[in-house]
DNA sequence: ATGCCGAGACATTCTCGA
């Protein structure tokens, strides 16, 4: 079983990579982020096109996630959109759904602008909604929440952590809530569970500008997150940045998990 | 090889991203 994770920025100006995605991996959940679109302009025709079937919550011109599923799986079903206790819920940022026996969360955490500001504090009190709410969903069954967490865990998550002092995405309130996600399903963290020393290779997102993609200047956001159940069966997981790169390419490269069943 | 910012909108400059 596959899943790919995958921060589009912007779902149409990215449909043509999204269906080279899809066709190349084949997977069995998409978690998309950053989709910018309105409901009615969610390319589902062209994805079902493709065999695959979307639980979209679309919020207009920033945010917008999506799971989805091949047709052939069956539809998605107890598709939740919204996350309780959010402070922004018109941002649309979550969207939940169950695919077989398995919850599935897409998520994109905001990324706080800048530390000390209300969008900083918004972040910390939307990843401690989404604690609350990961506790409850992993004490019913096997879940998985994947998608851009907009926090780089460890230092070892920074291309120059010396270059991060005082930023965003690493301060340790930051780490400490998002910390508190895997604390609150017992989640584990597929690709370190795999990779535990890996830096450069483990990046998921690097800057449009001043050529940080080919200065090797990432950041690992992106992460698939999985309970204990489902961890037990990872076989393989990498960053496929052949996404982050050619032509139109997003700002960030899917991450790409492998389960034994 | 990866190649020096991109996307969307009350657009022709602005906001936002991380």
């Amino acid at each position: 079983m596959r899943l790919v994770t995958w921060n589009v920025n912007s779902i149409r100006a990215r449909l043509g990579r999204l269906l080279e995605l899809l066709a190349e991996h084949r997977p069995d959940v998409v978690f998309l982020q950053e989709t910018k679109v309105d409901d009615a302009q969610f390319p589902r025709l062209d994805l079902e096109a493709a065999g695959y079937r979307a639980a979209d919550l679309s919020g207009g011109r920033w945010c917008g996630v999506a799971l989805l599923t091949p047709t052939a799986a069956g539809d998605p079903t107890d598709v939740c959109a919204g996350l309780a206790g959010e402070p922004n819920p018109e941002q649309a940022r979550w969207v939940e759904a169950t695919i077989g026996s398995v919850r599935y969360v897409s998520v994109y955490v905001p990324n706080g602008q800048a530390v000390g500001t209300e969008p900083f504090a918004d972040k910390l009190v939307f990843l401690a909604a989404a604690a609350r709410r990961i506790a409850e969903l992993a004490a019913s069954g096997p879940l998985v929440v994947a998608g851009d967490f907009n926090v780089a865990p460890a230092d070892l998550d920074v291309w120059n952590p010396e270059a991060f002092v005082g930023s965003t995405h690493v301060t340790e309130e930051e780490r400490a809530a998002r910390a508190g996600l895997l604390a609150a399903g017992g989640l584990v963290d597929a690709y370190r569970e795999l990779h535990p020393d890996e830096g450069p290779e483990a990046h998921t997102w690097w800057d449009y500008r001043a050529g940080a993609y080919h200065k090797r200047q990432g950041l690992r956001i992106d992460h698939v997150l999985g309970t204990p159940d489902l961890a037990g069966h990872l076989s393989a997981a990498h960053v496929d940045r052949m996404f982050r790169k050619g032509a139109a390419p997003s700002d960030h490269a899917p991450v790409v998990v492998d389960l034994d069943a």
